[in-house]
DNA sequence: CGGTGCTTTGAGCATACTCAACATCAGTGG
DNA sequence: CCACTGATGTTGAGTATGCTCAAAGCACCG
């Protein structure tokens, strides 16, 4: 345990995830190290259940983490994949509005919510940063409101499979090879689908020569020009 | 224009909107004041649009404003209806991600960006606010995932007046009598449905004995238990 | 190998959409 | 005050997209 936590010390990424443009300084980073651990959660397991008392903040560190809401009967609906370097439960509510599982093995880092808001006391950049990150999660998320409104099943597969591959872009692996660590059914209850029709539309978008099926639970993009029309979320401007 | 400012001066409900739950001190309230303006926008009127360059952080002080986003092709999926108090064009990127819309007759009060982030340098009380205020949008976001993406439309619509009644009951307005000062078409973007469903379903709800539509673009409940059942959204636990 | 879980494919169906007509309301000007 | 007009809302008939239920094909793992 200990161990790992050294490791993190070498890592520069803690608190530096996609949604930080700028990196906090090193008082900052220390203390919330001084307050962190190691959580390590196999497959499937819950790391926080909706409606839990929120008692701790985490950072994914290694693996992939689904965020999702249930209905009273049990219908499910993923409000995101976090990736490492992703911050959860920063909801300033008392309780989990999401369950968090992990949808591979996952590592994550976890601060106790109090002292959490202590290091934000004393460090008003550390407000700033948070206040950042949630702002950009919620254009995540409206973005994904007007494909839940909105879009077509095969337009709402075309964004998703676009966005995994601007995240290797952006991450610097191959943005037309797509590894996809979730299964059918969570890309279904991502988009609103049911698991019959993803994988309808996979297929159809094979056989229009869109995409490459041929390795398991990876995605080859054959026509990146057609599967952007599709797409369909060009800008608008008035 | 001075004048309608000066009556703000009275109101002590500037920057005191649903999300936040510590109302500001007077000198952060003094210094956001030096710095604002008002804006009178008649109905159907944009005050910003998506894509647009983000100059000001606005509030609304009277009326409704929707918004939303368009793809390429031209269908709206509205994100969300802001009422009094509400903050908007919160996100911190440099453009506008939806577009603002006057549903009625509105009134809002914008502070110019650059020296709004001033303020928040200066009183980091004021980031730490917006942070909830975010935070709570991005809750609301998320339970209106789950609807877009998972509900029938009867479920979306028992949903939506459900909401509008619980603003009522807080602002101390009568719970059973909804004023909807949206169009049936406004109701159909903001539920991911078209207005002639949202029509059809409230009628089979008047039907039902649940609602009364006697009135124009008011709706009284009728039978609230019947309605909450309808709207699938009771709490979930492990 | 034989299981278990994941994925694909098929047939039939239901919900919500499209297109179209009509009703109602608010505002306007005679 | 009433008739006109354009916008908004309701209702109907037919359709399409995606869902349900069911079965078969694969892959991973003991």
């Amino acid at each position: 345990m200990l161990d790992i936590r050294k490791d993190r010390v070498t890592s520069p990424e803690i608190f530096q995830g996609v949604a930080v443009d700028r990196p906090l300084d090193g008082e900052v980073s220390h203390r919330l190290f001084c307050i962190s651990s190691i959580r390590s959660v196999p497959a499937k397991e819950v790391v926080y259940c909706q409606g839990d008392a929120s008692d701790y903040v985490y950072e994914v560190i290694e693996g992939v983490v689904k965020l999702y809401m249930l209905t009273a009967d049990g219908r499910l609906q993923i409000m995101g994949f976090a990736f490492p370097g992703q911050i959860l439960a920063l909801d300033t509510d008392s309780h989990h509005l999401t369950t968090a599982e992990a949808v591979t093995q996952a590592k994550l880092c976890q601060y106790p919510r109090a002292k959490f808001e202590q290091v934000i006391d004393e460090h008003p950049q550390l407000a700033r940063q948070l206040f950042a990150i949630v702002a950009q999660d919620l254009s995540v998320a409206r973005s994904q409101m007007l494909l839940l409104g909105r879009k077509s099943a095969t337009e709402r597969l075309a964004s998703f499979l676009l966005d995994l591959s601007e995240r290797n872009a952006t991450r610097g692996e191959n943005p037309d090879l797509i590894a996809l660590p979730m299964s059918r059914g969570d890309i279904g209850d991502y988009l609103g689908l049911t698991i019959e029709t993803v994988s309808r539309t996979m297929t159809r978008l094979r056989q229009l020569g869109v995409l490459d099926l041929n390795q398991h639970r990876r995605v080859a993009i054959r026509d990146r020009a057609r599967l952007c029309e599709m797409a369909e979320d060009g800008e608008f401007s008035c």
